[in-house]
DNA sequence: GCCATTCCTTGACAGTCGTCAAGTTTTTCT
DNA sequence: AGAAAAACTTGACGACTGTCAAGGAATGGC
């Protein structure tokens, strides 16, 4: 084979193998949010397919079984959830500003995303009795806590203190009150959830020792 | 009927109450240990009466359906798992006493009832997608922060002073941390846990302002 | 326009699930 | 001891599951 019929080749292989990665892609997407709808003990790949606008035979031309499909939704959850507060804590000029835009993103995507978060808890939840996800989970976990970190820490430095706890306990205080949330948001108590809403700014006070 | 013979009917009735009471109490144990070791997307009745003496009959028996079954479990869970901490709040006489039995018995328990602890969590987030759990799932998680209020108001109370948190912010700190050393328990991640212990007092003392 | 490859659908498989009815064993009462 | 009631087992049902093979439809290179 010429040289330049090698490249060729490659090229249409490159091509070939962009549009198969598109397509999973496509279809763990469909899988993300029938998993957010339906929680992942009454999820089916039929389910699933119906979901997207295939049949189910062709989740096996994709995927090798159900746990790589259900895995490869779970790095699409990582994308989009994980980089969340970013840009407030790039933009945030002053410790108040900081603090004001971080909660009202907090609840913002607790309205809006309700039904991927409580898919996330669940999956994590999963990992706990199937030791094949805990390897995504325990990343995706660290990505969080180093998420909520920036915002701390920043936070801290606006205020010219430091962090009262390590980033560790600092994640799964505001994590906790995150599920506490999602649990009476889904229960339709508003009233819970505006007074966890009320309460955050003083819990990140308490998160971070101001100097003396 | 006479009177004798209706009081010695209603003995009957009683005697017959109790023991099928009894027995549902008895599968219904035999369902939380199933429940534990798989996780609620896996166990399935047969399986369950296999953990007991019974046959898989047995259950439609003594209740109504899979649902029933699994809330009567649910409810053994609370008898067991809510009042923990509350010898150690009886007999502490020190705050420093009372809070490194607090951290004893918390990592104690995550290590002998692991199992039991998962499934907590997997319940509780299982009410997030189905809402016929979420009234008893609420109750028990009502009924977990009433005790770890008792625990760090009774701690500000010997140290003199208040807690720095409402009962549920408080509630969600602790339980997040417990969430997560599960997690890192099951992963098999010993250092990690000895350092959430490790830091565990400091966190209480978060809680709780000192007087001045 | 033809061929080969890729892509997708269809239908079937073996297994498991919750449920329940029929029948057997055990217990209870007189 | 014998009858009645309760307790339990067995086996079956329809529905649903993940998986996969066979074949049709679409695509791209020549």
């Amino acid at each position: 084979m010429t040289e330049v019929a090698s490249r060729k080749q490659d090229r249409i292989a490159r091509r070939q193998v962009d549009k198969f990665d598109a397509r999973r892609t496509e279809l763990a997407v469909a899988t993300l949010h029938t998993l957010a709808e339906l929680g992942y003990a009454r999820t089916s790949l039929r389910e699933i397919a119906q979901n997207s606008e295939f049949s189910h035979g062709v989740l096996h031309y994709y995927f090798a079984d159900k746990r790589d499909l259900i895995t490869e939704a779970v790095r699409q959850y990582e994308v989009v959830c994980v980089t969340r507060y970013d840009e407030v804590v790039a933009t945030s000029t002053t410790a108040e500003q900081l603090r004001a835009e971080f909660v009202a993103m907090f609840f913002d995507t607790l309205g809006q995303d309700a039904p991927l978060h409580r898919l996330w808890y669940d999956l994590r939840n999963q990992s706990l009795f199937d030791e094949s996800f805990r390897a995504d989970v325990l990343e995706i976990d660290g990505h969080r806590e180093d998420m909520v970190w920036r915002v701390v820490s920043r936070y801290a430095e606006l205020l010219g203190g430091t962090p009262s706890a390590l980033p560790g306990t600092t994640y799964v205080t505001l994590d906790g009150i995150f599920q506490r949330a999602l649990l009476h948001h889904f229960t339709g108590n508003a009233g819970t959830v505006a007074q966890l809403r009320s309460e955050l700014p003083a819990v990140i006070d308490l998160l971070v020792t101001k100097a003396e």
